[in-house]
DNA sequence: GATGAATGAGGATTCATTCAT
DNA sequence: AATGAATGAATCCTCATTCAT
């Protein structure tokens, strides 16, 4: 990966969400970066294809955030810890989370879905606590979840410890 | 409002649900109402004032969906109803709020806040309850909400009941 | 056809003979015709769509050469025709054919092949002449048909009745 | 001329004859030849120059046509031998034609007239016959061994025999 | 109210070409 | 001799928008 293909993809990320993909020209990105534009086909072959990297990093990103995860043993810490997520991310992070997001909704694919990964441990840690229900908990925890997620990508609050703790509450953890 | 103004703006809904704002020509749109695309700019001015409308239409839905709160006192009643509301709304709803869920990432309009509109009665509602943090409570509660809206939008659930009772359970209801 | 569409079609033509397909940018016939370039585009949907609109007009102008041919009978009379027909054609033809011709290298269709449209007219008549081998004497005379057409192309000749009388005598007629 | 270059013409010939030369990139070409695209310009200088040199091997290929030619000295048998080099050529060959003929109608030089080479040795053999309108026979000729060219090209036909003889008879050889 | 011909700016993409290594 | 990263001009095409009818 050369300085160039790395400033592309920053100038890609930051623009992507503050203007959407549509609403981005590759001319832009270009300008951004300070590269020719034909640059970016040459090392991405379409504008898809420098989104498909971004969803790509995106997906590192979460495998970053789950690894610490097989750490952990106790069903209650694994499910606090993944509740605590969304309230952890860095603003890298949050820009690239909002770039799938602006693109979700044209785009359906499965791999949209970035919280769907989270699904199995969830679903083992209700199972390991004995839920009485624990299919439906791991839905309504991935929802809450997600509504977890996107306010934090729209509001940049700072309360995130009192949002936890409220969280954790409802579910008894 | 003329038999060929609704079919743009039907033909707009659909279309801006399933390929979004910037993805849907004003052509394509002129196209499936049967009209010619000069129309759209006499009723509409822009292709952004068909958006315009669409915003408009949904704020008047969110509102009918409100109204019935009026009459509504007890404020575990309220909540509960306010918690049903995503899980109940029908086919047009769905397109018209997976609309502006689509152009909410471009736009930074508080008026995409949708659920926005509901926080004074949930506030109220915790306070009438004695809840000891009612305004952290009702952000709980919108975010909440907010996830359940996403999950209904992308997921066309049938179990809309067991949903609602595992969340009005989280919040005691 | 309004009369911008016929202007770009005649812009078409003369850019097209003069530096072929690949050579002449939509936006010099644009220019050329006194037209918006996306005009173009609204009209042929494609420069291919163009160049299509050329091998049409083509094939037209190839019918109405053959159309005559139907009030003659005798077989030398109809094949005396044929042969003078690459000798006779007008301007915009040469520039039409010349079109084609440029094109046929890259483009490998039936379609392209302009003088076969001559075929069956030509065996029927050396059927009818009793030559012992019609077919051949079919498959050479649409060589030297294209010969002919080919020479006509790329000399502006003067000296027609020459040829013509030359090449009769090749085939007795 | 290193291996690398060679395969660079070969390459070029193939593409060149498929697809036009303005439809072939360089980077296709220096795909198919397995070489980096810079090399090109580093033995040809430009795309076009490599065309020049594809152009110098077709002469130098003629050449070595009419080289035999030179030991005969009966005039029927020159003529005889030039009418049957379109019907012998090999497959490289015509590739090679392929390359010039596409590029023909662009390109107005008249190194693109191949056939034009032989045209001092048709023309004194019909002298040597006696013919009396050398010229005009020799210009035909010339036009049907063009013909007959255009129709190997294009063609890949097996009768060559019996096509060279019904073009024989034609000019009583 | 409605059409459809026409526009022109802007967009993604391709391509020949250069240059440091 | 050979590479491959990088350029920037040019190309085809799309799109929102206007306007005469």
């Amino acid at each position: 990966m050369t300085e160039k293909e790395l400033k592309i993809i920053n100038s890609a990320i930051n623009l992507f969400a503050q203007t959407g993909y549509d609403g981005t020209s590759t001319s832009i990105i270009a300008k951004e970066a300070g590269v020719s534009e034909g640059l970016i086909f040459k090392h991405f072959k379409n504008k898809n294809g420098l989104l498909e990297k971004l969803i790509e990093i995106s997906k590192e990103k979460l495998k970053d955030m789950i690894n610490p995860l097989q750490e952990l043993s106790h069903p209650k810490v694994i499910l606090k810890y993944i509740l605590s997520i969304p309230l952890n991310i860095g603003q890298q992070e949050k820009k690239l989370f909002t770039v799938i997001y602006g693109v979700r909704w044209q785009i359906n694919d499965k791999r949209m879905d970035l919280l769907k990964l989270f699904e199995p441990k969830i679903l083992e840690s209700f199972k390991a606590l004995n839920h009485n229900d624990p299919i439906s908990e791991t839905r309504t925890f991935l929802m809450i979840l997600e509504g977890t997620l996107l306010y934090v990508l729209q509001n940049d609050s700072q309360d995130s410890l009192l949002i936890l703790d409220n969280l954790l509450e409802k579910f008894n953890l």
